[in-house]
DNA sequence: AGCTATTGTGCGTTATAACGCACGATGATA
DNA sequence: TATCATCGTGCGTTATAACGCACAATAGCT
């Protein structure tokens, strides 16, 4: 169960600390009393409680909260899946349009210095963007944005839209078109 | 004050999922009284209560703990910021769920013979797997498939499955969680 | 309009968190 | 040996978490 984690980790991290109950309690405004029930397991403090005891020791919460390790094991086995190219800008199929979850996805290189201008798609249509490597500008409105490696776009793409690399590297970027689901919707 | 904290992001987040206090009790086992004071700040969860709540929604804990983002209308810049969910695998959210949309998106970082096991999501879970970088092994009705750099997978996420990398380097991946609209469902 | 279902809040009751204090066990010192 | 200080645990008391239930407000349907 999840206080006997909350207080194993809690007892072997005061210990680690070389500080006793009462040590912890000054420094906590826990009640020893407290400390030990919780170290035992016989009490879920309140996170309130918590709150207190994690600051008084200075620590984020993920020290008394993460379980320890475990490993598991299983059988290999594997799948590989097709991918497909294009020329002009490359892209690649990640996920076809599915008529029930109504989006695809598609991963996208633009060279360095290479612009892709895209027409606006059909009313209601949201697209992602994922940059995975480089640096990707987007034209909404008449005007580039900028994102990095890491940084994600969601916008309506009811409109024109542009892609831009003025890098000196490629760019690598997926996107998730969103189809609404009906007229009606909107 | 903390609970000012987990008060706005667990009223944010079930709000964001579209469920009732009732359906929310439901899931968690938590009552929707509690629940309702827990989310106006008026009472302070013990742990055992909060992890009932994370488990019913099957959210990590930081997404209850973490101070709120602030989310931009048109542009998004999510923060690079790097999520626990356990010892075993860190991720961060590219995008937050969508109500509209019905879906999220995170990337995902697994450290060299790292696991991750993942209990079933809700009935009609649907979850996308594009590998960014480095092999993931995913692990579906007990079998294991392996999945390369550009790799996808898309498979029902309401069973149990894994995330396994056993190579010497990290693994990147994004995962795509879409979650089937209420009214068809149930 | 009336009726029904759903939603979130307040209230009284029960269970338990959290406390201060006492005490036995342990270790160090004279 | 005796004495003292420290340590962790148990206990009784108080505060509050957590609950089931009732109810007012709201929304949807006929």
């Amino acid at each position: 169960m999840f206080n006997t984690i909350i207080a194993n980790n809690l007892k072997q991290f005061r210990n680690s600390r070389g500080w006793s109950l009462a040590r912890a309690a000054d420094e906590t405004g826990v009640s020893k009393a407290m400390l030990g029930q919780i170290e035992r397991g016989e009490s879920s403090p309140t996170m309130a409680t918590l709150w207190k005891i994690t600051q008084g020791f200075q620590i984020p919460m993920s020290v008394v909260l993460e379980p320890p390790r475990d490993n598991s094991q299983s059988v290999e086995h594997q799948s590989k899946k097709q991918l497909s190219f294009d020329e002009n800008i490359q892209f690649r199929v990640l996920f076809a349009f599915d008529p029930l979850l109504r989006c695809e996805m598609f991963a996208h290189q633009l060279a360095p210095g290479k612009t892709h201008l895209s027409s606006s798609h059909e009313r209601g249509v949201i697209e992602d963007i994922i940059v995975i490597e480089g640096a990707l500008e987007i034209k909404l409105t008449d005007q580039w944005q900028l994102l990095q490696a890491g940084e994600t776009l969601r916008f309506k793409a009811d409109q024109d839209h542009g892609y831009r690399n003025s890098s000196a590297e490629r760019t690598i970027f997926h996107n998730v078109i969103h189809y609404p689901k009906t007229i009606a919707d909107h």
